[in-house]
DNA sequence: CAATCTCCTG
DNA sequence: CAGGAGATTG
């Protein structure tokens, strides 16, 4: 039906880098406030402390911007908590000085009779209170610093205590410390604790290593992503594509990531990069790795992670009992359907399940659902949507990791690929549209959103990219700025680590609906092709393309409503000759239409929709005028006609943040 | 047979 | 705007 070429836009390697620096081809939506620094900056200074700091820095900016966060389950007693045998008075004080704030928050648990979450947390401490807990974060700056970033975590950390903004900080700390604690409560709190936190500390460190080894690989990876745009003229087609082919092939099944760094850093040594085809061989390979290489690096810390967490506090297992979740029956399912299905595609991983909601997997939806995404309630307090709130205890998250992140990586990949560098990212963010366009519901978003919101709003995002940024979003992926931080910190992570995957749009929003509006000033009958390529920040699945599909189906409807309806009306009104019907934007026709499609009448309507408008007018006229209408499927000639009027889409609108 | 469309209803 | 039914299409 539809006459617009379907893929003429879709995939241009040729269009994507040739004339942009190197800088430009890194994804926009990479660069975010968090990490603004190239990561080559990283390798003699502390990567992980200035991660680190980084990470407080945006935290307590969204504590800030939130006043205090109370977890849902927090604020309801979560399970881990009751679990908590009662503690003595004594314990109670050494916990409450190690945990600090957390005591405030925990003490809405049953149990406790003190003010619960109106504890005011700009109560001044002891000084006992504060030698201890001086303590514990003197080791986790020695988890997290180096000699050089020291002054500065300290400075970090002071403000940090200053602002009591650790709450969510703390909570995740004080969870993972609740069983070892426990079990040495009796026996001596400072020296088991000193022991405890040796032993945290070298598996934290041999976590760092292995981090800032995966984190250099990866860097590599990306040096040569970028170098393969370097090589913008030269030879040996031929070859490059046997061997692309050939190493393709080998590296998937590759399990050392540097045999493929190897490989293409000779390949690009040799200067074999040269065709649009080479390119995107290399291109597919790449994405390949690099995806792989996140999801493997994200695995491999969360599996490092788990151990310790078994170790240290059987308790904290993820998705593991409903007792200890709180979770939802339907959620339990969703969890159990998703382990089983990613059984077969995964490896073994230590985090069962990241899944608790159910659109993730559209084709597990059983009822019907509404699909437009609704902006989350500003309440921090209250029910908010699974996509930003900060879900507890842990496998609340909503965020899958082995399978969903390397798509969605490959996505975002995909993205640059197609569109190239100057696309706007923007609509690529943790939240709907909408979201991105407001300015007082910070609340409930996650801290990342903070961040990625400047830059959304600005627009195109070009001008800041750096050699780094792709490198800096490999270190997002692995979470890097969380390594040294405590292990409690392993929700923080999960967020970071699935940054990626927030930035692809599981549902449409009500900003896509608008987009999809203005859109039918062009297109009337687009193809899901088109769909997917004006909707490059929706996750595209069968009940997202038939919703598109059916919106543009209702437009088309009011379209042709209106049409007949205005059609009669000329005829009623003693019109005679078609010619004297036009659509101007100043005609009851146009109105109503403006005024369906383009409510807030911001978008100038192409002249071409007139016309078609117009024609629509003039078929329906005749139609009606020679008694056609007598046929019941006389509107099908017309329609017909109609649907070869399509018009291409401006480019504007493959923006994801268009709106 | 799946995808898509129109029509109808809520 | 969504959902369902029925028709059409390739």
């Amino acid at each position: 039906m539809n006459l617009t070429p379907p893929d003429q836009s879709i995939h241009k390697p040729n269009e994507v880098c040739v004339e942009d620096s190197k800088a430009d081809l890194m994804l926009p939506c990479f660069h975010r406030d968090i990490y603004e620094e190239p990561l080559s900056s990283y390798h003699n200074a502390p990567l992980i402390s200035h991660l680190l700091r980084k990470t407080i820095h945006n935290k307590r900016s969204i504590l800030n911007n939130t006043q205090i966060y109370m977890p849902p389950t927090s604020v309801a007693g979560s399970s881990m908590v009751e679990s908590r045998p009662t503690m003595t008075e004594a314990a109670k004080d050494d916990w409450s000085n190690l945990s600090s704030k957390d005591s405030q928050l925990e003490s809405a648990s049953p149990g406790h009779s003190s003010s619960g979450i109106s504890a005011e947390p700009e109560c001044p401490l002891s000084e006992h209170v504060q030698a201890k807990r001086a303590r514990v974060e003197n080791i986790i700056r020695g988890m997290a610093s180096s000699p050089s970033d020291k002054s500065h975590a300290e400075r970090e950390n002071a403000e940090m205590e200053v602002r009591y903004g650790r709450e969510v900080y703390k909570e995740n700390k004080r969870k993972q410390k609740l069983p070892q604690h426990q079990e040495h409560k009796h026996a001596g709190i400072s020296a088991t604790n000193h022991d405890a936190n040796i032993s945290r500390d070298e598996e934290c460190h041999k976590l760092r290593i292995q981090l800032q080894s995966m984190q250099r690989l990866l860097h590599q990876l990306q040096e040569k992503f970028l170098q393969m745009y370097d090589h913008g003229s030269s030879e040996s087609e031929e070859k490059w594509e046997q061997q692309d082919s050939d190493e393709l092939d080998m590296n998937m099944n590759s399990e050392d990531n540097s045999t493929l760094e190897h490989k293409v850093s000779m390949k690009l040594a040799d200067g074999c990069l040269s065709s649009q085809r080479n390119q995107k061989n290399l291109q597919e390979m790449l994405k390949c790795e690099l995806s792989r290489a996140i999801s493997e690096s994200v695995d491999m810390v969360f599996r490092k992670i788990s151990l310790i967490l078994e170790d240290q506090s059987p308790q904290l297992r993820l998705c593991q009992s409903p007792e200890c979740t709180g979770m939802e029956k339907r959620d339990h399912q969703a969890c159990a359907r998703e382990s089983s299905d990613l059984e077969n595609a995964t490896k073994p991983r230590p985090v069962e399940c990241y899944e608790s909601t159910p659109s993730h997997s559209p084709e597990h939806q059983t009822e019907a659902l509404s699909l437009v995404v609704r902006k989350p309630p500003l309440n921090p307090l209250g029910p908010v949507s699974h996509a930003v709130k900060r879900p507890y205890p842990l496998h609340q998250s909503p965020f899958q990791f082995t399978h969903s992140t390397p798509l969605h990586d490959s996505q975002i990949l995909e993205h640059l690929l197609k569109y190239g560098p100057h696309t706007n990212f923007g609509g690529i963010s943790c939240l709907p549209p909408s979201l991105d366009r407001s300015s007082t519901d910070s609340v409930a978003l996650p801290w990342e959103s903070i961040a990625m919101r400047s830059k959304v709003s600005s627009g195109h995002l070009g001008q800041h990219h750096r050699p780094g940024a792709l490198g800096q979003v490999t270190v997002d992926g692995l979470c890097l700025p969380h390594v040294k931080m405590e292990c409690g910190e392993l929700q923080g992570m999960a967020e970071r680590s699935t940054f990626l995957s927030l930035n692809i749009q599981e549902g449409l929003t009500p900003n896509h609906l608008k987009k999809a509006k203005l859109m039918f000033f062009y297109t009337r009958y687009p193809s899901s092709n088109i769909l997917k390529t004006f909707f490059p920040d929706v996750k595209f699945n069968r009940c997202i393309t038939s919703q598109l599909i059916k919106w543009f189906s209702n437009f088309r409807e009011f379209y042709y409503i209106q049409m007949e309806k205005f059609a009669r009306q000329a005829i009623v009104d003693g019109v005679s000759d078609v010619k004297d019907m036009s659509v101007t934007r100043d005609c009851d026709v146009f109105r109503a239409l403006n005024m369906h499609y383009n409510k807030a009448n911001d978008f100038q309507v192409p002249e071409r929709f007139l016309e078609v408008a117009e024609i629509t007018l003039h078929e329906f006229y005749n139609a009606i005028s020679l008694n056609k209408d007598s046929d019941p499927s006389w509107k099908k000639a017309i329609y017909k006609i109609i649907c070869k009027l399509d018009s291409e889409v401006p480019e504007d609108f493959k923006s994801p943040s268009y709106l």
